[in-house]
DNA sequence: AATTCGGGGCT
DNA sequence: AGCCCAGAATT
Protein backbone atom coordinates (compact mmCIF):
# COMPACT_ATOMS: atom_id res chain seq x y z
CA UNK A 1 0.00 0.00 0.00
CA UNK A 2 1.15 3.42 -0.72
CA UNK A 3 1.40 6.00 1.75
CA UNK A 4 -0.97 8.25 -0.12
CA UNK A 5 -3.40 5.27 -0.17
CA UNK A 6 -2.38 4.71 3.75
CA UNK A 7 -3.05 8.00 4.49
CA UNK A 8 -6.45 8.15 2.67
CA UNK A 9 -8.01 5.49 4.16
CA UNK A 10 -7.31 6.57 7.72
CA UNK A 11 -8.85 9.30 6.94
CA UNK A 12 -12.01 7.34 5.21
CA UNK A 13 -12.20 5.22 8.23
CA UNK A 14 -13.40 8.26 10.27
CA UNK A 15 -15.06 10.10 7.66
CA UNK A 16 -16.75 8.27 4.92
CA UNK A 17 -20.06 9.18 3.27
CA UNK A 18 -23.31 6.37 4.28
CA UNK A 19 -24.51 6.10 0.93
CA UNK A 20 -27.34 3.41 0.13
CA UNK A 21 -24.79 1.91 -3.23
CA UNK A 22 -21.90 2.18 -0.64
CA UNK A 23 -20.65 -1.37 -0.43
CA UNK A 24 -22.81 -2.57 -3.46
CA UNK A 25 -21.21 -5.63 -5.16
CA UNK A 26 -24.06 -6.33 -7.46
CA UNK A 27 -23.19 -5.07 -10.84
CA UNK A 28 -26.36 -4.01 -11.91
CA UNK A 29 -26.73 -1.75 -8.84
CA UNK A 30 -23.38 -0.35 -9.31
CA UNK A 31 -24.39 0.50 -12.91
CA UNK A 32 -27.17 1.88 -12.43
CA UNK A 33 -26.07 4.31 -9.20
CA UNK A 34 -22.85 5.22 -11.61
CA UNK A 35 -25.12 5.97 -14.64
CA UNK A 36 -27.87 8.13 -12.35
CA UNK A 37 -24.55 9.91 -10.60
CA UNK A 38 -22.89 11.24 -13.71
CA UNK A 39 -22.93 14.96 -13.63
CA UNK A 40 -25.49 15.20 -11.00
CA UNK A 41 -24.95 15.26 -7.25
CA UNK A 42 -25.81 12.41 -4.71
CA UNK A 43 -28.34 14.68 -3.00
CA UNK A 44 -30.48 15.26 -6.11
CA UNK A 45 -29.74 11.42 -7.39
CA UNK A 46 -30.16 9.13 -4.36
CA UNK A 47 -34.06 9.24 -4.21
CA UNK A 48 -34.25 8.17 -8.03
CA UNK A 49 -31.54 5.42 -7.39
CA UNK A 50 -33.98 4.19 -4.88
CA UNK A 51 -37.17 4.12 -7.15
CA UNK A 52 -35.13 2.62 -9.68
CA UNK A 53 -33.82 -0.44 -7.42
CA UNK A 54 -37.61 -0.42 -5.62
CA UNK A 55 -39.29 -0.64 -9.52
CA UNK A 56 -36.85 -2.79 -11.27
CA UNK A 57 -34.74 -4.84 -8.91
CA UNK A 58 -32.53 -6.32 -11.87
CA UNK A 59 -31.87 -5.59 -15.24
CA UNK A 60 -34.03 -7.90 -16.49
CA UNK A 61 -36.97 -5.91 -14.58
CA UNK A 62 -35.34 -2.67 -16.11
CA UNK A 63 -34.98 -4.27 -19.66
CA UNK A 64 -38.59 -5.37 -19.29
CA UNK A 65 -39.89 -1.97 -19.09
CA UNK A 66 -41.39 0.01 -21.61
CA UNK A 67 -39.38 3.06 -22.79
CA UNK A 68 -41.93 5.67 -22.13
CA UNK A 69 -41.97 4.23 -18.10
CA UNK A 70 -38.01 4.42 -17.60
CA UNK A 71 -38.21 8.29 -18.94
CA UNK A 72 -41.27 9.06 -16.88
CA UNK A 73 -38.62 7.33 -14.35
CA UNK A 74 -36.17 9.90 -15.31
CA UNK A 75 -38.48 13.02 -15.47
CA UNK A 76 -36.76 16.04 -14.04
CA UNK A 77 -33.30 14.33 -13.76
CA UNK A 78 -32.07 15.63 -16.66
CA UNK A 79 -29.72 14.22 -19.78
CA UNK A 80 -32.21 11.97 -20.47
CA UNK A 81 -30.01 10.01 -23.27
CA UNK A 82 -28.85 8.25 -19.37
CA UNK A 83 -32.18 6.87 -19.48
CA UNK A 84 -32.44 6.33 -23.28
CA UNK A 85 -28.96 4.19 -23.06
CA UNK A 86 -29.35 2.62 -19.97
CA UNK A 87 -32.58 0.91 -21.38
CA UNK A 88 -31.08 0.08 -24.64
CA UNK A 89 -28.03 -1.03 -23.00
CA UNK A 90 -30.55 -3.64 -19.97
CA UNK A 91 -31.90 -4.94 -22.99
CA UNK A 92 -28.74 -6.28 -24.44
CA UNK A 93 -27.44 -7.33 -21.00
CA UNK A 94 -30.28 -9.50 -20.66
CA UNK A 95 -31.14 -10.98 -24.09
CA UNK A 96 -26.85 -11.08 -25.85
CA UNK A 97 -25.30 -11.42 -22.76
CA UNK A 98 -27.27 -13.85 -21.09
CA UNK A 99 -27.67 -11.31 -18.09
CA UNK A 100 -23.98 -11.27 -17.11
CA UNK A 101 -22.23 -7.84 -16.77
CA UNK A 102 -18.85 -7.63 -18.86
CA UNK A 103 -15.87 -7.46 -16.26
CA UNK A 104 -13.62 -5.84 -19.15
CA UNK A 105 -13.07 -2.43 -19.44
CA UNK A 106 -13.38 -2.66 -23.46
CA UNK A 107 -16.76 -5.18 -22.78
CA UNK A 108 -17.87 -2.22 -20.60
CA UNK A 109 -17.17 0.35 -22.50
CA UNK A 110 -19.05 -1.41 -25.54
CA UNK A 111 -22.05 -0.95 -23.98
CA UNK A 112 -24.42 2.53 -24.76
CA UNK A 113 -24.12 5.30 -21.92
CA UNK A 114 -20.76 3.29 -20.02
CA UNK A 115 -17.49 5.48 -20.93
CA UNK A 116 -14.05 4.79 -19.44
CA UNK A 117 -15.10 6.43 -15.82
CA UNK A 118 -18.57 4.07 -15.14
CA UNK A 119 -16.27 1.11 -16.58
CA UNK A 120 -13.76 1.47 -14.07
CA UNK A 121 -16.34 2.12 -10.87
CA UNK A 122 -18.03 -0.94 -12.16
CA UNK A 123 -14.79 -3.05 -12.55
CA UNK A 124 -13.67 -1.46 -8.94
CA UNK A 125 -17.09 -1.84 -6.95
CA UNK A 126 -18.68 -4.85 -8.44
CA UNK A 127 -15.60 -7.03 -9.46
CA UNK A 128 -12.62 -5.55 -6.66
CA UNK A 129 -10.84 -5.25 -9.71
CA UNK A 130 -7.54 -2.77 -9.65
CA UNK A 131 -9.09 0.39 -11.84
CA UNK A 132 -8.60 3.73 -10.43
CA UNK A 133 -11.48 6.25 -11.34
CA UNK A 134 -11.81 9.59 -12.33
CA UNK A 135 -14.20 11.89 -12.19
CA UNK A 136 -14.53 15.85 -11.28
CA UNK A 137 -13.22 14.97 -7.45
CA UNK A 138 -10.45 13.27 -8.87
CA UNK A 139 -9.31 15.83 -11.54
CA UNK A 140 -9.78 18.32 -9.30
CA UNK A 141 -7.71 16.42 -5.89
CA UNK A 142 -4.85 15.49 -8.10
CA UNK A 143 -4.57 18.28 -10.06
CA UNK A 144 -3.49 20.23 -6.74
CA UNK A 145 -1.94 17.55 -5.41
CA UNK A 146 0.68 17.10 -7.78
CA UNK A 147 0.38 20.91 -8.81
CA UNK A 148 -0.93 20.05 -12.81
CA UNK A 149 -1.59 22.90 -14.40
CA UNK A 150 -2.62 21.78 -17.73
CA UNK A 151 -6.55 22.20 -17.99
CA UNK A 152 -8.40 19.75 -16.46
CA UNK A 153 -10.98 19.56 -19.19
CA UNK A 154 -8.43 19.35 -22.10
CA UNK A 155 -7.78 15.41 -23.91
CA UNK A 156 -4.02 16.00 -22.53
CA UNK A 157 -4.69 17.71 -19.09
CA UNK A 158 -7.41 14.27 -18.50
CA UNK A 159 -4.90 12.43 -19.31
CA UNK A 160 -2.31 13.36 -17.21
CA UNK A 161 -4.41 13.16 -14.33
CA UNK A 162 -5.78 9.53 -15.45
CA UNK A 163 -2.45 8.63 -15.39
CA UNK A 164 -1.42 9.67 -11.59
CA UNK A 165 -4.82 8.12 -10.40
CA UNK A 166 -3.35 5.37 -11.86
CA UNK A 167 0.12 4.93 -10.14
CA UNK A 168 -1.99 5.85 -6.63
CA UNK A 169 -4.59 3.36 -6.89
CA UNK A 170 -4.71 1.12 -4.10
CA UNK A 171 -4.57 -2.20 -6.12
CA UNK A 172 -5.18 -4.58 -3.12
CA UNK A 173 -8.89 -2.65 -2.19
CA UNK A 174 -9.82 -0.43 -5.14
CA UNK A 175 -13.30 -0.14 -4.01
CA UNK A 176 -12.66 1.20 -0.73
CA UNK A 177 -9.63 3.44 -2.69
CA UNK A 178 -11.80 5.13 -4.93
CA UNK A 179 -14.54 5.74 -2.98
CA UNK A 180 -12.21 7.05 0.15
CA UNK A 181 -10.56 9.82 -3.44
CA UNK A 182 -14.36 10.60 -3.71
CA UNK A 183 -15.19 11.13 -0.25
CA UNK A 184 -12.86 13.30 -0.22
CA UNK A 185 -13.01 15.76 -2.76
CA UNK A 186 -16.27 16.25 -1.54
CA UNK A 187 -15.78 16.50 2.12
CA UNK A 188 -12.59 18.43 2.25
CA UNK A 189 -10.74 19.13 -1.09
CA UNK A 190 -13.80 20.79 -2.39
CA UNK A 191 -13.92 23.55 -5.59
CA UNK A 192 -14.14 26.49 -3.30
CA UNK A 193 -13.07 27.00 -0.16
CA UNK A 194 -11.22 23.77 0.57
CA UNK A 195 -10.31 22.64 3.65
CA UNK A 196 -7.17 22.69 4.05
CA UNK A 197 -6.51 22.82 7.65
CA UNK A 198 -8.26 19.63 8.52
CA UNK A 199 -6.46 17.92 5.14
CA UNK A 200 -4.30 15.10 5.80
CA UNK A 201 -2.31 15.61 2.67
CA UNK A 202 -1.36 19.29 3.74
CA UNK A 203 2.40 18.88 3.95
CA UNK A 204 2.53 17.02 0.38
CA UNK A 205 0.45 18.96 -1.30
CA UNK A 206 1.92 21.03 -4.27
CA UNK A 207 -0.87 23.09 -4.19
CA UNK A 208 -0.94 23.97 -0.60
CA UNK A 209 2.37 24.66 -0.68
CA UNK A 210 2.18 27.12 -3.33
CA UNK A 211 -0.70 29.18 -2.44
CA UNK A 212 -2.70 27.55 -5.70
CA UNK A 213 -5.30 25.44 -4.37
CA UNK A 214 -7.52 28.76 -5.63
CA UNK A 215 -5.99 27.83 -9.42
CA UNK A 216 -6.57 24.75 -9.70
CA UNK A 217 -7.86 22.65 -11.19
CA UNK A 218 -6.99 24.92 -14.29
CA UNK A 219 -10.02 24.94 -16.90
CA UNK A 220 -10.62 26.41 -20.42
CA UNK A 221 -13.50 28.92 -20.68
CA UNK A 222 -16.90 27.50 -21.92
CA UNK A 223 -18.39 29.42 -24.16
CA UNK A 224 -21.57 31.77 -22.76
CA UNK A 225 -24.92 30.16 -23.11
CA UNK A 226 -27.04 30.73 -26.26
CA UNK A 227 -30.79 31.95 -25.81
CA UNK A 228 -33.14 29.59 -27.70
CA UNK A 229 -37.43 30.59 -28.07
CA UNK A 230 -39.88 27.93 -27.73
CA UNK A 231 -42.77 29.08 -28.32
CA UNK A 232 -45.40 25.98 -27.23
CA UNK A 233 -49.28 25.80 -28.82
CA UNK A 234 -51.71 23.87 -26.03
CA UNK A 235 -54.19 22.41 -28.30
CA UNK A 236 -57.35 22.02 -26.65
CA UNK A 237 -60.02 19.27 -27.49
CA UNK A 238 -62.90 19.36 -25.02
CA UNK A 239 -61.19 17.90 -22.14
CA UNK A 240 -58.19 16.77 -23.99
CA UNK A 241 -54.81 18.24 -25.24
CA UNK A 242 -52.26 17.21 -28.09
CA UNK A 243 -49.19 15.53 -26.86
CA UNK A 244 -46.29 14.93 -29.25
CA UNK A 245 -42.87 13.32 -28.46
CA UNK A 246 -39.09 14.65 -29.19
CA UNK A 247 -37.61 12.75 -32.04
CA UNK A 248 -35.39 15.10 -32.99
CA UNK A 249 -30.86 14.91 -32.11
CA UNK A 250 -31.90 18.37 -29.62
CA UNK A 251 -32.84 18.50 -26.16
CA UNK A 252 -35.48 16.76 -24.58
CA UNK A 253 -35.17 13.88 -26.84
CA UNK A 254 -37.65 11.08 -26.48
CA UNK A 255 -39.73 13.49 -23.88
CA UNK A 256 -43.26 14.63 -24.71
CA UNK A 257 -44.15 18.40 -25.58
CA UNK A 258 -47.00 20.48 -27.35
CA UNK A 259 -46.79 21.30 -30.87
CA UNK A 260 -43.37 23.74 -30.94
CA UNK A 261 -42.65 26.34 -33.04
CA UNK A 262 -39.38 27.67 -32.12
CA UNK A 263 -38.20 30.78 -33.54
CA UNK A 264 -34.39 32.92 -33.84
CA UNK A 265 -35.32 35.75 -31.74
CA UNK A 266 -38.88 36.81 -29.67
CA UNK A 267 -41.51 36.87 -32.32
CA UNK A 268 -44.92 38.20 -31.71
CA UNK A 269 -48.22 35.62 -32.35
CA UNK A 270 -48.81 37.29 -35.30
CA UNK A 271 -45.31 36.58 -36.45
CA UNK A 272 -45.43 32.75 -35.34
CA UNK A 273 -48.68 32.48 -37.42
CA UNK A 274 -47.31 33.68 -40.46
CA UNK A 275 -44.93 31.35 -40.20
CA UNK A 276 -44.47 28.58 -42.98
CA UNK A 277 -44.75 25.94 -39.94
CA UNK A 278 -47.81 27.17 -38.32
CA UNK A 279 -49.52 27.49 -42.01
CA UNK A 280 -48.67 23.83 -42.37
CA UNK A 281 -50.88 22.94 -39.17
CA UNK A 282 -54.03 24.01 -41.02
CA UNK A 283 -55.71 24.95 -38.01
CA UNK A 284 -58.04 27.06 -39.47
CA UNK A 285 -59.04 29.93 -36.98
CA UNK A 286 -57.90 29.50 -33.41
CA UNK A 287 -58.16 31.71 -30.96
CA UNK A 288 -55.16 31.71 -28.85
CA UNK A 289 -54.81 32.80 -25.14
CA UNK A 290 -51.39 33.83 -23.99
CA UNK A 291 -51.02 31.30 -21.01
CA UNK A 292 -47.68 32.38 -19.69
CA UNK A 293 -43.83 32.77 -20.34
CA UNK A 294 -41.47 30.27 -18.42
CA UNK A 295 -37.59 30.74 -18.27
CA UNK A 296 -35.10 28.21 -17.58
CA UNK A 297 -31.32 27.94 -17.55
CA UNK A 298 -29.59 25.89 -18.47
CA UNK A 299 -25.77 24.74 -18.51
CA UNK A 300 -25.36 26.40 -22.00
CA UNK A 301 -28.84 27.23 -22.97
CA UNK A 302 -31.07 29.96 -21.92
CA UNK A 303 -35.00 29.00 -22.64
CA UNK A 304 -37.60 30.96 -23.01
CA UNK A 305 -40.88 29.22 -23.25
CA UNK A 306 -44.04 30.89 -23.83
CA UNK A 307 -47.50 29.00 -23.56
CA UNK A 308 -50.62 29.86 -25.93
CA UNK A 309 -53.85 27.89 -25.37
CA UNK A 310 -56.38 27.55 -27.88
CA UNK A 311 -59.57 25.05 -28.44
CA UNK A 312 -59.54 23.71 -31.71
CA UNK A 313 -61.82 22.28 -34.27
CA UNK A 314 -59.95 20.18 -36.60
CA UNK A 315 -57.14 17.64 -36.28
CA UNK A 316 -53.58 19.59 -37.03
CA UNK A 317 -51.33 18.51 -39.93
CA UNK A 318 -48.52 17.82 -37.77
CA UNK A 319 -45.75 15.06 -38.80
CA UNK A 320 -44.58 12.71 -36.54
CA UNK A 321 -46.74 11.00 -33.56
CA UNK A 322 -49.23 12.61 -31.26
CA UNK A 323 -51.88 12.00 -28.48
CA UNK A 324 -54.86 13.38 -27.58
CA UNK A 325 -54.71 12.70 -23.94
CA UNK A 326 -56.67 14.19 -20.30
CA UNK A 327 -55.68 15.60 -17.54
CA UNK A 328 -54.81 11.97 -15.56
CA UNK A 329 -53.88 9.62 -18.77
CA UNK A 330 -50.79 13.05 -19.24
CA UNK A 331 -49.07 11.81 -16.23
CA UNK A 332 -47.73 8.87 -17.91
CA UNK A 333 -45.96 11.03 -20.24
CA UNK A 334 -42.44 12.53 -19.40
CA UNK A 335 -42.40 15.75 -20.44
CA UNK A 336 -39.47 19.11 -20.01
CA UNK A 337 -39.23 20.88 -16.06
CA UNK A 338 -40.33 23.75 -17.75
CA UNK A 339 -43.13 22.53 -19.46
CA UNK A 340 -44.14 20.61 -15.94
CA UNK A 341 -43.76 24.12 -14.46
CA UNK A 342 -46.24 25.83 -16.78
CA UNK A 343 -48.66 22.42 -16.16
CA UNK A 344 -48.11 23.26 -12.47
CA UNK A 345 -48.61 27.03 -12.63
CA UNK A 346 -52.47 26.99 -13.83
CA UNK A 347 -55.52 25.27 -14.58
CA UNK A 348 -54.53 24.90 -17.91
CA UNK A 349 -57.65 22.41 -19.37
C1' DA B 1 -10.60 19.32 -29.90
C1' DA B 2 -14.97 21.37 -29.34
C1' DT B 3 -19.79 20.99 -28.59
C1' DT B 4 -23.94 19.20 -26.75
C1' DC B 5 -26.87 17.03 -23.53
C1' DG B 6 -30.61 19.11 -17.81
C1' DG B 7 -31.44 20.47 -13.74
C1' DG B 8 -30.38 22.10 -9.23
C1' DG B 9 -27.53 24.09 -5.51
C1' DC B 10 -24.17 27.32 -4.13
C1' DT B 11 -21.67 31.67 -4.12
C1' DA C 1 -24.35 35.25 -13.57
C1' DG C 2 -21.06 31.71 -13.24
C1' DC C 3 -19.40 27.40 -11.50
C1' DC C 4 -19.92 22.71 -10.34
C1' DC C 5 -21.86 18.12 -10.01
C1' DA C 6 -19.38 10.02 -9.25
C1' DG C 7 -19.53 11.89 -17.80
C1' DA C 8 -20.72 10.20 -22.46
C1' DA C 9 -21.63 10.77 -27.23
C1' DT C 10 -21.32 13.30 -31.30
C1' DT C 11 -19.28 16.25 -34.67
Amino acid sequence: MSSFSKTLLQWYRLNKRNMPWVGETDPYKVWLSEVILQQTRVEQGTAYYLDFIKHYPTVQHLAKASANEVMKRWEGLGYYSRARNMHATANVITQQLKGVFPDTPEGLQSLKGIGKYTANAILAYAYHKPYAVTDGNVLRILSRYQGITIPVNTPAGKKMVEALADRLLDKQLPHTYNQALMDFGSLVCTPRNPDCGNCPFRRSCYAFNHEMTAILPQKEKKRAAKTRYFNFFVMKSGNKVLIMPRHAADIWKALWQFPLIETAEEATLQDIQRSNVYKDWKLGKVQWEEAGTFKQQLTHRRLICRFFTGEIKTTPEIDGMQELVNRKEMERFAFPGVIRDFMKGKLYF
